[in-house]
RNA sequence: GGGGGUGUAGCUCAGUGGUAGAGCACCUGCCUUUUAAGCAGGGUGUCGAUGGUUCGAUCCCAUCCACCCUCACCA
Protein backbone atom coordinates (compact mmCIF):
# COMPACT_ATOMS: atom_id res chain seq x y z
CA UNK A 1 0.00 0.00 0.00
CA UNK A 2 2.46 2.40 1.36
CA UNK A 3 4.65 1.48 -2.21
CA UNK A 4 1.58 2.11 -4.53
CA UNK A 5 1.72 5.90 -2.95
CA UNK A 6 4.59 6.68 -2.86
CA UNK A 7 4.59 5.61 -6.74
CA UNK A 8 1.40 8.01 -7.14
CA UNK A 9 3.60 10.90 -4.54
CA UNK A 10 6.54 10.77 -6.80
CA UNK A 11 4.38 10.85 -9.85
CA UNK A 12 3.24 14.82 -8.21
CA UNK A 13 6.64 15.60 -7.33
CA UNK A 14 8.18 15.06 -10.97
CA UNK A 15 4.74 17.14 -12.64
CA UNK A 16 5.80 19.63 -10.10
CA UNK A 17 9.16 20.17 -10.82
CA UNK A 18 8.22 20.11 -14.56
CA UNK A 19 5.76 23.15 -13.69
CA UNK A 20 2.37 21.27 -14.38
CA UNK A 21 0.09 21.79 -11.01
CA UNK A 22 -1.26 18.13 -10.54
CA UNK A 23 -4.22 19.96 -8.70
CA UNK A 24 -4.90 22.82 -10.63
CA UNK A 25 -8.08 25.00 -10.30
CA UNK A 26 -10.57 24.97 -12.85
CA UNK A 27 -11.63 23.38 -15.86
CA UNK A 28 -13.95 24.92 -18.34
CA UNK A 29 -16.53 22.00 -20.18
CA UNK A 30 -18.66 22.31 -23.20
CA UNK A 31 -20.53 18.78 -22.35
CA UNK A 32 -21.88 16.18 -20.34
CA UNK A 33 -20.59 12.49 -21.22
CA UNK A 34 -24.54 11.99 -21.67
CA UNK A 35 -24.79 14.70 -23.22
CA UNK A 36 -21.73 13.96 -26.07
CA UNK A 37 -23.50 10.69 -26.24
CA UNK A 38 -27.02 11.70 -27.08
CA UNK A 39 -26.14 13.98 -29.58
CA UNK A 40 -23.07 11.56 -30.72
CA UNK A 41 -23.64 11.91 -34.72
CA UNK A 42 -24.40 15.31 -34.93
CA UNK A 43 -21.30 16.69 -32.76
CA UNK A 44 -18.87 13.92 -34.82
CA UNK A 45 -19.96 15.10 -38.49
CA UNK A 46 -19.58 18.43 -37.59
CA UNK A 47 -16.17 18.07 -36.06
CA UNK A 48 -16.65 20.39 -33.30
CA UNK A 49 -14.05 20.85 -30.38
CA UNK A 50 -16.02 19.74 -27.19
CA UNK A 51 -14.22 19.43 -23.86
CA UNK A 52 -15.10 16.98 -20.95
CA UNK A 53 -14.09 15.91 -17.97
CA UNK A 54 -13.81 12.98 -15.97
CA UNK A 55 -12.22 10.20 -13.81
CA UNK A 56 -9.75 7.65 -15.29
CA UNK A 57 -11.83 4.24 -15.31
CA UNK A 58 -9.78 1.52 -17.68
CA UNK A 59 -6.75 2.34 -19.41
CA UNK A 60 -5.09 0.34 -22.16
CA UNK A 61 -1.72 1.23 -23.63
CA UNK A 62 -0.76 0.09 -27.24
CA UNK A 63 2.16 1.65 -28.22
CA UNK A 64 2.63 5.26 -29.13
CA UNK A 65 -1.32 5.59 -28.58
CA UNK A 66 -3.49 5.03 -25.33
CA UNK A 67 -7.42 4.28 -24.76
CA UNK A 68 -9.03 4.68 -21.60
CA UNK A 69 -12.49 4.69 -20.26
CA UNK A 70 -13.50 8.65 -18.50
CA UNK A 71 -16.64 8.78 -16.32
CA UNK A 72 -18.28 11.74 -14.99
CA UNK A 73 -21.02 12.04 -13.27
CA UNK A 74 -23.69 10.24 -15.02
CA UNK A 75 -21.65 8.19 -17.81
CA UNK A 76 -18.61 7.06 -19.25
CA UNK A 77 -16.99 6.80 -22.49
CA UNK A 78 -13.37 5.60 -24.31
CA UNK A 79 -11.28 8.44 -24.98
CA UNK A 80 -8.13 8.08 -27.85
CA UNK A 81 -4.84 9.50 -27.49
CA UNK A 82 -2.36 9.13 -29.64
CA UNK A 83 1.27 10.28 -30.17
CA UNK A 84 1.15 12.23 -33.25
CA UNK A 85 -1.61 14.35 -32.66
CA UNK A 86 -1.16 15.22 -28.92
CA UNK A 87 2.89 15.59 -29.04
CA UNK A 88 5.29 14.00 -26.83
CA UNK A 89 4.56 16.44 -23.89
CA UNK A 90 0.17 15.70 -22.99
CA UNK A 91 1.86 11.72 -24.12
CA UNK A 92 4.13 11.35 -21.43
CA UNK A 93 1.63 13.32 -18.92
CA UNK A 94 -0.84 10.74 -19.75
CA UNK A 95 1.38 7.60 -19.47
CA UNK A 96 1.81 8.93 -15.84
CA UNK A 97 -1.93 9.26 -15.35
CA UNK A 98 -3.27 6.58 -12.65
CA UNK A 99 -6.24 4.64 -12.72
CA UNK A 100 -8.66 7.02 -10.57
CA UNK A 101 -7.04 10.46 -11.68
CA UNK A 102 -9.23 13.36 -12.95
CA UNK A 103 -8.36 14.71 -16.32
CA UNK A 104 -9.82 17.18 -18.66
CA UNK A 105 -9.85 16.46 -22.69
CA UNK A 106 -10.25 18.24 -25.40
CA UNK A 107 -10.98 16.89 -29.32
CA UNK A 108 -13.37 15.69 -31.61
CA UNK A 109 -15.92 12.28 -31.97
CA UNK A 110 -15.12 9.18 -33.80
CA UNK A 111 -16.63 5.91 -33.62
CA UNK A 112 -13.48 3.35 -33.97
CA UNK A 113 -13.20 0.00 -35.78
CA UNK A 114 -14.85 -1.69 -33.37
CA UNK A 115 -17.71 0.11 -33.08
CA UNK A 116 -17.01 2.11 -29.74
CA UNK A 117 -17.80 5.98 -29.59
CA UNK A 118 -14.93 7.93 -28.44
CA UNK A 119 -13.04 11.02 -27.91
CA UNK A 120 -9.68 11.90 -30.13
CA UNK A 121 -7.98 13.65 -27.83
CA UNK A 122 -6.08 16.43 -29.24
CA UNK A 123 -5.30 18.46 -25.62
CA UNK A 124 -4.99 16.90 -22.05
CA UNK A 125 -5.15 18.45 -18.71
CA UNK A 126 -4.63 16.47 -15.52
CA UNK A 127 -7.35 18.01 -13.35
CA UNK A 128 -6.28 16.09 -9.75
CA UNK A 129 -3.97 13.39 -9.15
CA UNK A 130 -5.20 10.32 -7.33
CA UNK A 131 -2.73 9.21 -4.63
CA UNK A 132 -5.10 5.78 -3.47
CA UNK A 133 -5.74 3.24 -5.83
CA UNK A 134 -8.85 2.15 -6.70
CA UNK A 135 -10.52 -0.74 -6.08
CA UNK A 136 -10.63 -3.64 -8.93
CA UNK A 137 -11.32 -2.39 -12.32
CA UNK A 138 -14.48 -5.23 -12.55
CA UNK A 139 -14.65 -7.23 -9.04
CA UNK A 140 -15.00 -3.74 -7.79
CA UNK A 141 -15.84 -3.14 -4.27
CA UNK A 142 -17.85 -5.82 -2.62
CA UNK A 143 -17.19 -5.31 0.79
CA UNK A 144 -19.67 -4.12 2.88
CA UNK A 145 -17.96 -2.57 5.37
CA UNK A 146 -15.49 -0.43 3.43
CA UNK A 147 -18.81 0.38 1.09
CA UNK A 148 -19.93 2.11 4.61
CA UNK A 149 -16.63 3.37 5.51
CA UNK A 150 -15.64 5.11 2.39
CA UNK A 151 -18.67 5.62 0.58
CA UNK A 152 -16.68 7.74 -1.65
CA UNK A 153 -15.08 5.16 -3.12
CA UNK A 154 -17.94 2.96 -3.20
CA UNK A 155 -19.69 5.96 -5.12
CA UNK A 156 -16.52 5.67 -7.82
CA UNK A 157 -16.78 2.00 -8.80
CA UNK A 158 -20.22 1.46 -8.17
CA UNK A 159 -22.07 4.52 -10.12
CA UNK A 160 -25.32 2.41 -10.21
CA UNK A 161 -25.76 2.90 -6.48
CA UNK A 162 -25.62 6.87 -7.12
CA UNK A 163 -29.13 6.43 -8.29
CA UNK A 164 -30.61 5.35 -4.74
CA UNK A 165 -29.47 8.01 -3.51
CA UNK A 166 -30.67 10.52 -6.49
CA UNK A 167 -33.94 8.69 -5.94
CA UNK A 168 -33.66 9.41 -2.15
CA UNK A 169 -33.37 12.99 -3.26
CA UNK A 170 -36.37 12.85 -5.42
CA UNK A 171 -38.76 10.97 -3.26
CA UNK A 172 -37.80 14.06 -0.31
CA UNK A 173 -38.59 16.89 -3.55
CA UNK A 174 -41.82 15.03 -4.41
CA UNK A 175 -43.20 15.06 -1.01
CA UNK A 176 -42.32 18.50 -1.02
CA UNK A 177 -44.11 19.46 -3.92
CA UNK A 178 -47.18 17.90 -2.43
CA UNK A 179 -47.31 19.32 1.10
CA UNK A 180 -46.47 22.58 -0.88
CA UNK A 181 -49.46 22.05 -3.08
CA UNK A 182 -51.89 21.23 0.12
CA UNK A 183 -50.57 24.51 1.73
CA UNK A 184 -48.37 22.66 4.41
CA UNK A 185 -45.94 25.50 5.61
CA UNK A 186 -42.43 23.78 6.38
CA UNK A 187 -40.92 25.22 9.07
CA UNK A 188 -37.62 24.32 11.37
CA UNK A 189 -37.63 23.96 14.98
CA UNK A 190 -34.74 23.09 17.46
CA UNK A 191 -32.95 19.73 17.26
CA UNK A 192 -30.49 20.49 20.09
CA UNK A 193 -33.18 21.08 22.92
CA UNK A 194 -32.93 22.01 26.82
CA UNK A 195 -35.47 19.14 27.51
CA UNK A 196 -36.61 16.64 24.96
CA UNK A 197 -39.71 14.73 24.22
CA UNK A 198 -42.55 13.33 21.67
CA UNK A 199 -41.28 9.65 21.68
CA UNK A 200 -40.42 7.12 23.92
CA UNK A 201 -36.37 6.70 23.05
CA UNK A 202 -33.08 7.50 25.03
CA UNK A 203 -32.12 10.78 23.83
CA UNK A 204 -28.25 11.98 23.59
CA UNK A 205 -27.14 14.19 25.97
CA UNK A 206 -24.47 16.63 25.96
CA UNK A 207 -23.77 20.03 27.66
CA UNK A 208 -23.63 23.65 26.69
CA UNK A 209 -20.46 25.39 28.20
CA UNK A 210 -22.06 29.04 28.60
CA UNK A 211 -25.58 28.08 29.57
CA UNK A 212 -23.96 25.38 31.58
CA UNK A 213 -26.76 23.00 31.48
CA UNK A 214 -27.29 19.81 29.64
CA UNK A 215 -28.81 19.29 26.25
CA UNK A 216 -30.37 17.06 24.26
CA UNK A 217 -30.47 16.03 20.37
CA UNK A 218 -33.73 15.82 19.62
CA UNK A 219 -35.88 12.27 19.48
CA UNK A 220 -39.22 13.75 17.72
CA UNK A 221 -40.35 17.11 16.65
CA UNK A 222 -44.24 17.03 17.38
CA UNK A 223 -43.87 19.10 20.64
CA UNK A 224 -42.35 21.93 19.20
CA UNK A 225 -44.95 21.49 15.63
CA UNK A 226 -48.01 21.25 18.09
CA UNK A 227 -46.59 24.43 20.05
CA UNK A 228 -47.13 25.91 16.20
CA UNK A 229 -50.63 24.50 16.07
CA UNK A 230 -51.73 26.12 18.85
CA UNK A 231 -49.96 29.85 17.49
CA UNK A 232 -52.27 29.56 14.98
CA UNK A 233 -50.53 27.99 12.18
CA UNK A 234 -53.14 25.13 10.05
CA UNK A 235 -50.94 23.05 8.71
CA UNK A 236 -47.14 22.77 9.35
CA UNK A 237 -44.46 20.15 8.50
CA UNK A 238 -40.81 19.36 8.68
CA UNK A 239 -38.10 17.40 7.87
CA UNK A 240 -36.68 15.88 11.15
CA UNK A 241 -33.35 14.70 11.80
CA UNK A 242 -33.91 12.69 15.00
CA UNK A 243 -31.74 11.19 17.30
CA UNK A 244 -32.11 7.92 19.26
CA UNK A 245 -29.65 6.26 21.44
CA UNK A 246 -30.83 3.30 20.61
CA UNK A 247 -30.07 -0.43 19.26
CA UNK A 248 -28.80 -0.66 15.65
CA UNK A 249 -29.87 -3.09 13.04
CA UNK A 250 -30.87 -2.99 9.63
CA UNK A 251 -34.20 -1.00 10.17
CA UNK A 252 -32.16 1.51 13.12
CA UNK A 253 -29.39 4.22 12.28
CA UNK A 254 -28.64 6.38 15.68
CA UNK A 255 -30.00 9.52 13.34
CA UNK A 256 -32.21 9.08 10.82
CA UNK A 257 -35.28 11.28 8.90
CA UNK A 258 -38.66 11.45 9.75
CA UNK A 259 -41.32 13.71 8.33
CA UNK A 260 -43.52 15.22 11.22
CA UNK A 261 -47.09 17.13 9.98
CA UNK A 262 -49.63 18.54 12.13
CA UNK A 263 -53.46 19.31 10.41
CA UNK A 264 -55.45 21.92 12.98
CA UNK A 265 -59.08 20.85 12.92
CA UNK A 266 -58.60 17.55 10.92
CA UNK A 267 -58.83 13.86 12.25
CA UNK A 268 -56.95 10.77 11.82
CA UNK A 269 -59.40 9.98 8.74
CA UNK A 270 -58.30 13.02 6.88
CA UNK A 271 -54.99 12.60 7.41
CA UNK A 272 -55.08 8.47 6.26
CA UNK A 273 -56.87 10.25 2.96
CA UNK A 274 -53.84 12.52 2.67
CA UNK A 275 -51.20 9.85 3.56
CA UNK A 276 -52.31 7.51 1.07
CA UNK A 277 -52.82 10.67 -1.59
CA UNK A 278 -49.38 11.46 -0.73
CA UNK A 279 -47.95 8.25 -1.04
CA UNK A 280 -49.70 7.52 -4.56
CA UNK A 281 -48.23 10.70 -5.73
CA UNK A 282 -44.45 9.75 -4.47
CA UNK A 283 -44.65 6.50 -6.03
CA UNK A 284 -46.28 7.63 -9.16
CA UNK A 285 -43.37 9.95 -9.84
CA UNK A 286 -40.63 7.72 -8.54
CA UNK A 287 -42.19 4.93 -10.58
CA UNK A 288 -44.54 6.12 -12.81
CA UNK A 289 -46.63 3.09 -12.09
CA UNK A 290 -48.22 2.28 -8.97
CA UNK A 291 -46.97 -1.19 -8.33
CA UNK A 292 -43.40 -1.49 -7.68
CA UNK A 293 -41.04 -4.34 -6.84
CA UNK A 294 -39.72 -5.23 -2.84
CA UNK A 295 -38.13 -8.37 -2.69
CA UNK A 296 -40.42 -11.31 -3.49
CA UNK A 297 -43.48 -9.46 -3.75
CA UNK A 298 -45.39 -6.40 -5.53
CA UNK A 299 -46.31 -4.17 -3.96
CA UNK A 300 -49.77 -2.30 -5.25
CA UNK A 301 -50.27 1.32 -4.35
CA UNK A 302 -53.39 2.14 -6.02
CA UNK A 303 -55.80 4.10 -3.44
CA UNK A 304 -57.62 3.16 -1.61
CA UNK A 305 -55.97 1.32 0.64
CA UNK A 306 -57.30 -1.14 2.81
CA UNK A 307 -58.34 -0.25 5.95
CA UNK A 308 -59.26 -2.01 9.13
CA UNK A 309 -58.73 -1.39 12.70
CA UNK A 310 -56.91 -3.75 14.70
CA UNK A 311 -59.20 -5.53 16.57
CA UNK A 312 -61.16 -6.77 12.98
CA UNK A 313 -57.78 -7.80 11.62
CA UNK A 314 -56.98 -10.06 15.03
CA UNK A 315 -60.62 -11.50 14.81
CA UNK A 316 -59.61 -12.35 11.03
CA UNK A 317 -56.27 -14.44 11.64
CA UNK A 318 -57.52 -16.01 14.85
CA UNK A 319 -61.36 -16.34 14.85
CA UNK A 320 -61.43 -14.40 18.47
CA UNK A 321 -62.87 -11.07 18.63
CA UNK A 322 -61.13 -9.27 21.98
CA UNK A 323 -63.53 -6.66 22.30
CA UNK A 324 -65.05 -5.89 25.36
CA UNK A 325 -63.11 -8.73 26.93
CA UNK A 326 -61.63 -8.26 30.36
CA UNK A 327 -57.85 -8.06 30.57
CA UNK A 328 -58.92 -11.76 32.26
CA UNK A 329 -60.56 -13.19 29.53
CA UNK A 330 -58.47 -12.35 27.29
CA UNK A 331 -55.06 -13.70 28.86
CA UNK A 332 -57.43 -16.76 28.92
CA UNK A 333 -58.24 -16.22 24.75
CA UNK A 334 -54.65 -15.87 23.80
CA UNK A 335 -53.59 -18.73 25.83
CA UNK A 336 -56.44 -20.72 23.95
CA UNK A 337 -54.18 -20.08 20.58
CA UNK A 338 -51.33 -21.70 21.63
CA UNK A 339 -49.16 -19.52 20.38
CA UNK A 340 -45.70 -18.65 21.36
CA UNK A 341 -46.05 -15.23 23.44
CA UNK A 342 -44.36 -13.33 25.38
CA UNK A 343 -46.12 -13.77 28.60
CA UNK A 344 -44.30 -11.19 30.46
CA UNK A 345 -45.41 -7.74 28.10
CA UNK A 346 -49.01 -8.88 28.36
CA UNK A 347 -49.53 -6.60 31.26
CA UNK A 348 -52.97 -5.41 30.58
CA UNK A 349 -55.55 -5.74 27.76
CA UNK A 350 -54.35 -3.46 25.45
CA UNK A 351 -50.91 -5.29 25.53
CA UNK A 352 -52.52 -8.84 24.75
CA UNK A 353 -54.36 -7.52 22.02
CA UNK A 354 -50.85 -5.43 20.88
CA UNK A 355 -48.75 -9.15 21.47
CA UNK A 356 -51.53 -11.60 19.39
CA UNK A 357 -51.79 -8.58 16.92
CA UNK A 358 -48.22 -8.66 16.16
CA UNK A 359 -48.01 -12.25 16.18
CA UNK A 360 -50.59 -13.22 14.12
CA UNK A 361 -51.18 -10.17 11.86
CA UNK A 362 -48.37 -7.51 10.90
CA UNK A 363 -46.10 -10.20 9.15
CA UNK A 364 -49.05 -11.06 6.94
CA UNK A 365 -49.61 -6.90 5.92
CA UNK A 366 -47.67 -7.01 2.11
CA UNK A 367 -49.81 -4.68 0.63
CA UNK A 368 -50.81 -1.27 1.86
CA UNK A 369 -52.86 -1.74 4.95
CA UNK A 370 -54.18 0.78 7.53
CA UNK A 371 -54.55 -0.24 10.97
CA UNK A 372 -56.69 1.24 13.06
CA UNK A 373 -57.76 2.29 16.50
CA UNK A 374 -55.12 1.18 19.13
CA UNK A 375 -55.70 0.56 22.60
CA UNK A 376 -55.61 3.33 24.76
CA UNK A 377 -52.88 1.81 27.17
CA UNK A 378 -50.61 0.72 24.29
CA UNK A 379 -51.42 5.24 22.17
CA UNK A 380 -50.64 7.62 24.95
CA UNK A 381 -50.54 10.45 23.00
CA UNK A 382 -54.01 9.78 21.07
CA UNK A 383 -57.06 10.63 21.76
CA UNK A 384 -59.58 8.34 22.96
CA UNK A 385 -62.02 7.06 20.14
CA UNK A 386 -65.27 8.49 20.05
CA UNK A 387 -67.42 5.76 20.11
CA UNK A 388 -65.26 2.79 21.06
CA UNK A 389 -64.33 2.23 24.58
CA UNK A 390 -60.63 0.98 25.32
CA UNK A 391 -59.43 2.36 22.00
CA UNK A 392 -57.78 5.38 20.85
CA UNK A 393 -57.92 7.37 17.23
CA UNK A 394 -55.04 6.07 15.72
CA UNK A 395 -53.81 4.67 12.55
CA UNK A 396 -50.28 2.73 11.29
CA UNK A 397 -49.89 1.91 8.07
CA UNK A 398 -47.92 -1.00 6.79
CA UNK A 399 -46.60 -1.93 4.01
CA UNK A 400 -44.49 -4.94 3.52
CA UNK A 401 -44.70 -5.68 6.76
CA UNK A 402 -42.80 -2.87 8.17
CA UNK A 403 -44.66 0.05 9.67
CA UNK A 404 -44.40 2.90 7.18
CA UNK A 405 -46.34 5.63 9.69
CA UNK A 406 -47.60 6.44 12.47
CA UNK A 407 -51.01 8.99 13.18
CA UNK A 408 -53.72 10.33 15.50
CA UNK A 409 -56.64 12.38 16.10
CA UNK A 410 -54.35 14.09 18.51
CA UNK A 411 -54.61 14.68 22.59
CA UNK A 412 -55.55 18.08 23.23
CA UNK A 413 -57.00 18.14 26.65
CA UNK A 414 -54.23 19.77 28.78
CA UNK A 415 -55.50 17.93 32.12
CA UNK A 416 -55.40 14.31 30.54
CA UNK A 417 -52.01 15.15 28.90
CA UNK A 418 -50.20 16.26 32.13
CA UNK A 419 -51.73 12.98 33.66
CA UNK A 420 -50.05 11.06 30.98
CA UNK A 421 -46.96 13.01 32.25
CA UNK A 422 -46.75 12.26 35.31
CA UNK A 423 -47.29 8.59 35.05
CA UNK A 424 -44.30 9.08 32.51
CA UNK A 425 -42.49 10.40 35.10
CA UNK A 426 -42.89 7.92 37.88
CA UNK A 427 -41.65 5.73 35.42
CA UNK A 428 -38.25 7.99 34.62
CA UNK A 429 -38.40 7.62 38.55
CA UNK A 430 -38.66 3.92 38.19
CA UNK A 431 -35.51 3.85 36.07
CA UNK A 432 -37.39 3.49 32.87
CA UNK A 433 -34.78 5.19 30.35
CA UNK A 434 -37.13 5.49 27.59
CA UNK A 435 -40.27 7.36 29.79
CA UNK A 436 -41.17 10.89 28.97
CA UNK A 437 -39.79 13.46 31.36
CA UNK A 438 -42.75 16.72 31.80
CA UNK A 439 -42.76 19.41 29.29
CA UNK A 440 -44.34 22.00 31.53
CA UNK A 441 -44.16 24.51 28.53
CA UNK A 442 -45.88 22.22 26.36
CA UNK A 443 -48.66 21.57 29.09
CA UNK A 444 -48.74 25.56 29.15
CA UNK A 445 -49.05 25.56 25.39
CA UNK A 446 -51.89 22.91 25.40
CA UNK A 447 -53.62 25.48 28.75
CA UNK A 448 -54.06 28.22 25.33
CA UNK A 449 -55.79 25.87 23.39
CA UNK A 450 -54.79 23.36 20.75
CA UNK A 451 -57.44 23.02 17.92
CA UNK A 452 -58.76 19.73 17.27
CA UNK A 453 -55.63 18.14 15.04
CA UNK A 454 -54.73 15.22 13.13
CA UNK A 455 -51.08 15.04 13.16
CA UNK A 456 -48.64 11.63 11.48
CA UNK A 457 -45.05 10.91 11.20
CA UNK A 458 -43.46 8.78 9.00
CA UNK A 459 -39.83 7.58 8.32
CA UNK A 460 -38.32 8.77 5.43
CA UNK A 461 -35.55 5.69 5.28
CA UNK A 462 -38.00 3.23 5.42
CA UNK A 463 -40.05 4.76 2.70
CA UNK A 464 -36.66 4.95 0.66
CA UNK A 465 -36.06 1.63 1.43
CA UNK A 466 -39.30 0.60 0.01
CA UNK A 467 -39.09 2.56 -3.25
CA UNK A 468 -35.59 1.76 -4.23
CA UNK A 469 -35.83 -1.83 -3.48
CA UNK A 470 -33.28 -1.74 -0.68
CA UNK A 471 -33.48 -3.62 2.97
CA UNK A 472 -31.12 -2.18 5.12
CA UNK A 473 -30.99 1.24 6.61
CA UNK A 474 -27.42 1.21 5.28
CA UNK A 475 -28.49 1.20 1.87
CA UNK A 476 -30.34 4.15 1.77
CA UNK A 477 -27.82 6.68 4.10
CA UNK A 478 -24.90 8.04 2.50
CA UNK A 479 -22.86 7.54 5.63
CA UNK A 480 -24.41 4.66 8.01
CA UNK A 481 -23.16 4.79 11.63
CA UNK A 482 -20.34 2.87 12.45
CA UNK A 483 -17.68 2.25 15.15
CA UNK A 484 -14.40 3.79 14.89
CA UNK A 485 -11.24 1.39 14.06
CA UNK A 486 -8.86 1.08 16.32
CA UNK A 487 -6.20 -1.85 16.43
CA UNK A 488 -5.38 -3.30 13.03
CA UNK A 489 -6.09 -0.25 11.21
CA UNK A 490 -3.07 1.50 9.30
CA UNK A 491 -4.95 5.12 8.61
CA UNK A 492 -3.86 6.92 4.79
CA UNK A 493 -3.24 9.71 6.84
CA UNK A 494 0.06 8.02 8.57
CA UNK A 495 1.33 7.02 5.34
CA UNK A 496 0.96 9.99 3.96
CA UNK A 497 2.49 11.32 6.55
CA UNK A 498 5.35 8.94 6.71
CA UNK A 499 6.27 9.84 2.98
CA UNK A 500 6.33 13.48 3.74
CA UNK A 501 8.48 12.50 6.38
CA UNK A 502 10.43 10.78 3.77
CA UNK A 503 10.29 13.50 1.80
CA UNK A 504 11.96 16.19 3.87
CA UNK A 505 14.95 13.66 4.70
CA UNK A 506 15.59 13.12 0.76
CA UNK A 507 15.30 16.76 0.43
CA UNK A 508 18.12 17.68 3.16
C1' G B 1 -27.47 -8.67 25.35
C1' G B 2 -27.97 -14.29 23.07
C1' G B 3 -26.80 -17.39 18.71
C1' G B 4 -24.34 -17.98 13.85
C1' G B 5 -20.76 -16.21 10.20
C1' U B 6 -16.63 -13.28 8.17
C1' G B 7 -11.64 -10.87 8.69
C1' U B 8 -5.04 -13.25 4.09
C1' A B 9 -1.69 -8.01 -1.15
C1' G B 10 -4.66 -1.67 -3.24
C1' C B 11 -9.39 -4.79 -4.89
C1' U B 12 -11.82 -9.80 -5.50
C1' C B 13 -10.56 -14.25 -3.35
C1' A B 14 -7.74 -19.36 -2.79
C1' G B 15 -4.56 -21.85 0.87
C1' U B 16 -1.23 -24.32 4.67
C1' G B 17 1.47 -26.52 11.95
C1' G B 18 7.67 -25.72 8.55
C1' U B 19 10.49 -18.96 4.37
C1' A B 20 2.67 -16.91 1.87
C1' G B 21 -0.73 -17.83 -3.39
C1' A B 22 -4.03 -16.50 -8.00
C1' G B 23 -6.59 -12.81 -11.08
C1' C B 24 -6.91 -7.69 -11.56
C1' A B 25 -4.18 -3.30 -9.95
C1' C B 26 1.10 -1.73 -9.59
C1' C B 27 6.53 -1.57 -11.64
C1' U B 28 10.05 -2.54 -16.29
C1' G B 29 10.09 -3.46 -21.61
C1' C B 30 7.33 -4.25 -26.63
C1' C B 31 2.98 -2.82 -29.37
C1' U B 32 -0.40 3.98 -33.27
C1' U B 33 -8.39 1.94 -33.70
C1' U B 34 -7.91 -1.19 -28.36
C1' U B 35 -11.86 -2.54 -25.06
C1' A B 36 -11.97 -7.33 -18.71
C1' A B 37 -6.55 -5.32 -25.15
C1' G B 38 -2.25 -8.50 -25.79
C1' C B 39 3.00 -10.36 -25.05
C1' A B 40 7.69 -10.94 -21.77
C1' G B 41 9.55 -10.14 -16.89
C1' G B 42 8.93 -8.42 -11.50
C1' G B 43 5.54 -10.00 -5.22
C1' U B 44 4.84 -5.04 -3.42
C1' G B 45 2.02 -8.71 2.86
C1' U B 46 1.52 -6.76 10.75
C1' C B 47 -2.36 -13.48 7.08
C1' G B 48 -7.77 -8.12 12.23
C1' A B 49 -5.15 -7.40 17.55
C1' U B 50 -3.09 -9.52 22.03
C1' G B 51 -1.76 -13.68 24.75
C1' G B 52 -1.17 -19.21 25.07
C1' U B 53 0.22 -24.31 23.25
C1' U B 54 4.49 -25.80 20.11
C1' C B 55 11.29 -26.66 18.29
C1' G B 56 8.20 -23.72 14.99
C1' A B 57 1.46 -20.54 14.59
C1' U B 58 -1.54 -16.99 9.34
C1' C B 59 -3.44 -22.05 10.59
C1' C B 60 -4.69 -25.05 17.03
C1' C B 61 -6.63 -22.65 21.91
C1' A B 62 -8.21 -18.16 24.80
C1' U B 63 -9.44 -13.11 25.07
C1' C B 64 -10.40 -8.76 22.47
C1' C B 65 -11.71 -5.58 17.97
C1' A B 66 -14.57 -4.62 13.50
C1' C B 67 -18.35 -6.02 10.12
C1' C B 68 -22.66 -9.09 8.41
C1' C B 69 -27.00 -12.26 9.49
C1' U B 70 -30.46 -13.64 13.24
C1' C B 71 -33.18 -13.50 17.93
C1' A B 72 -34.33 -10.22 21.94
C1' C B 73 -35.39 -4.97 22.70
C1' C B 74 -37.99 -1.04 19.99
C1' A B 75 -44.85 4.67 21.03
Amino acid sequence: MTELVRIRRNKVRELQKSGINPYPYRFVRTHHIDELLRDFDAIAESETVVRLAGRVMLKRKMGKSFFADVRDNLERIQIYLKLDLVGQEAFDLFNGVDLGDIVGCEGTLFVTRMGERTLKVTSLTLLTKALHPLPDKHAGLTDIEMRYRRRYADLIVNPEIRETFVKRTRIIQAIRDFLNKEEFLEVETPILQSLYGGAAARPFKTHHNTLDISMYLRIADELYLKRLIVGGYDKVWELCKDFRNEGMDRLHNPEFTMIELYWAFADYRDIASLFEKLLREVVHHIHGTYKIPYGDHEIDFEPPFRWITMLESVQEKTGVDFTGMSFKQALEAADGLKLDLDQDRMINWGKVVETIWEATVEPTLIQPTFIADFPVEISPLAKKHRDKDNLTERFELFIAGQEMGNAFSELNDPMDQLERFLQQGKALEAGDEEAQPLDDDFITALAYGMPPTGGLGFGIDRLVMLLTNQHSIRDVLFFPQMKDLKEGSVPVSKILAQIAADEADGDK
